[in-house]
DNA sequence: TTTGAGAATGTAAGCGCTTACATTTTCACT
DNA sequence: AGTGAAAATGTAAGCGCTTACATTCTCAAA
């Protein structure tokens, strides 16, 4: 077969004996059509296998019925599990979700930002809230409605879903402080490109103060989020001493790590060390002992952050901002203290 | 501020006192102007905060620089894993790329290709082989190159980088028989939507019947990828008389699902059972005992994959079908039969 | 049969870019 | 100063759609 064009709204057009406006229309506003021409039309398109141009729609258009979604990383399955939530909701919707992975980087960041503008994604959904102003501004000018996500925004007027970390994270130290754990450590992310870590940092810090515990910065590794790092983190926190009892790590992936790291060790776990993670991956509860951690609402937060911009865009609403809930895990890694000489 | 309209390339050209020609030449062969038009176009851009228009050029141009790709599931890491690699690698080549994820379901699939097609993807990269024909002859009518990955196609005319499911399968069975298991049970994903398993069942039924061993159906489960399947599918298989002594699980998360599984009845791995899983997720080291598995080059083949559908693109050379070695992992869960009255 | 409102369809002007081709500038060399 | 090739820039015709507006059909009611 000879390398034949692909056929435009013209080629079907010609074929079925009407205008393109009739052809856009089937697609559009079928309703419109006569049961007659949508037959002929719909021949048409299947004779010519036609399948319509969308970057020439969306110009004409002005649409594109596209949203755009930066996470920092897609390996971590806390955000694989809301992007997924995002694209399906989207869907229903009638979007298509172009997703850019930051990878912790501001620059790499603003790179795909403004990708997705040139783009013409007509709404946002961006993970954490710290950044530039100026990109604030850029994806304002472009009169892109966006909605933040993870990172409560309260005190400032950006719209978010998201959750409270310092909350949740206060929460965890509160468990491991009820337990009387007094000497206790935590492992967390980057807090300097990582805004959510950075609240769950702060709260362990105020959360030790407010009981009048002492921190010890000796006992706080940021790192990031892989299994080793979590090991290493911990490797390095059972030399210090005397040892923490307890150790408060900021994502799940890093507190099995650790877990891991203390098996190895030989220090029992609850036992001998209590941990805490935060996010309650599927995982978290197929390891032994079972993980106890703070779960986090990703899929509702990718939910409501989807039909939200959605709202926007068709509505012209403005997102209402939500802080949803958090829930304490209490599973079988965080047990009462035991005296040293016991 | 008045809601002023998006900024067009004819806005920025009157302000810099060029034609518009000069502004597109400045994002697509800078070298062509002059550093006294450079500077007046970038400066005229900065004051208009100027966004071009993708689809707009886009479609003058008949490139999108977009590659699709079409993945079962973003939420098994090891789809994830390949993802990322796959978006590096294009991103590296000056290509976006857009994630459709099918969830299993042929139709959802055709749907998403279809919408693929509609964006003018150069380029799609898919996961598998199995679909229907009229799907080949759309895209190929389209004119979009394609590539297969995650299942080899020897025998067929379609391209792919991927790996011998078939052999590693078989590689996973004879580590079992060779550790004197003679009743071998089977947990592995839905044959019936997912290529690969399917030729994981077939090698590892093929396996059995080679070392002169039965197939016995009632020791074959086909569930989804989730922890929770795979320890079911455990929990059936252990009420089975004899139950078998040794487990093949076709991906790693139901293998830790079946793993958890012993755990809890009581069963000792690998002194009274051996698990041996499949695809090595980052987990597969973390749990206790550490999994016996088969590695798989998911991100090799997400990058080989991406570049060789960029070569298409570029050069419009042909993919060259590639089949990347897999390896056995031996860890902790696996170890020779024990006399059950031991 | 006539009428006219509503339904169905057509006409054609863009949407914001790219690029082939045309024109103007620049500048090394006479 | 003159010359001409190369460099720099401009002109304008699309790219394949959508849609406001115009036109033509249809058919119930007069």
């Amino acid at each position: 077969m000879r390398e034949r064009a692909r056929a435009t709204i013209d080629d079907v057009a010609r074929t079925a004996g009407v205008s393109t406006a009739t052809i856009s229309r089937f697609f559009n506003q079928p309703e419109k059509l006569s049961a007659k021409t949508l037959g002929r039309v719909r021949s048409a398109i299947d004779r010519h296998h036609y399948v319509a141009d969308g970057q020439a729609g969306g110009l004409a258009s002005r649409r594109s019925r596209t949203l755009g979604l930066i996470i920092p990383t897609i390996t971590n399955s806390i955000y694989a599990a809301s992007t997924q939530a995002i694209q399906q909701t989207a869907q229903q919707g009638g979007y298509t979700v172009l997703v850019g992975v930051s990878e912790f980087s501001p620059n790499r960041e603003a790179t795909l930002i403004h990708r997705l503008l040139e783009r013409r994604v007509e709404g946002l959904i961006l993970t954490g809230a710290e950044r530039n102003p100026e990109l604030y501004e850029k994806i304002t000018r472009n009169h892109v409605p966006f909605v933040v996500t993870w990172k409560s925004t309260r005190g400032t007027d950006l719209p978010s879903i998201s959750f409270d970390n310092y909350k949740a994270a206060h929460a965890a130290v509160d468990h491991l402080v009820a337990l009387d754990h007094r000497r206790i450590g935590m492992i967390c992310g980057r807090t300097e490109v990582n805004d959510r870590a950075l609240d769950r940092r702060r709260a362990f810090e105020d959360a030790l103060s407010t009981h009048g515990l002492e921190v010890d910065p000796a006992l706080i590794f940021e790192r990031s989020f892989e299994f080793v790092e979590g090991r290493a983190a911990m490797h390095a926190m059972l030399a210090r001493r005397p040892p923490p009892t307890a150790v408060f790590c900021a994502n799940d992936i890093q507190a099995i790590g650790a877990l891991y790291e203390c098996h190895d060790a030989g220090i029992r776990i609850p036992r001998d060390m209590s941990i805490i993670g935060f996010d309650d991956l599927p995982i978290a509860s197929y390891i032994s002992p079972p993980l106890t951690t703070i779960r986090v609402p990703a899929d509702e937060m990718g939910v409501r952050a989807a039909r939200a911009i959605i709202g926007t865009i068709e509505q012209g609403s403005d997102v209402t901002p939500c802080e949803l809930s958090t829930d304490l895990v209490v599973r079988g890694t965080t047990a009462p203290r035991r005296d040293r000489s016991g």
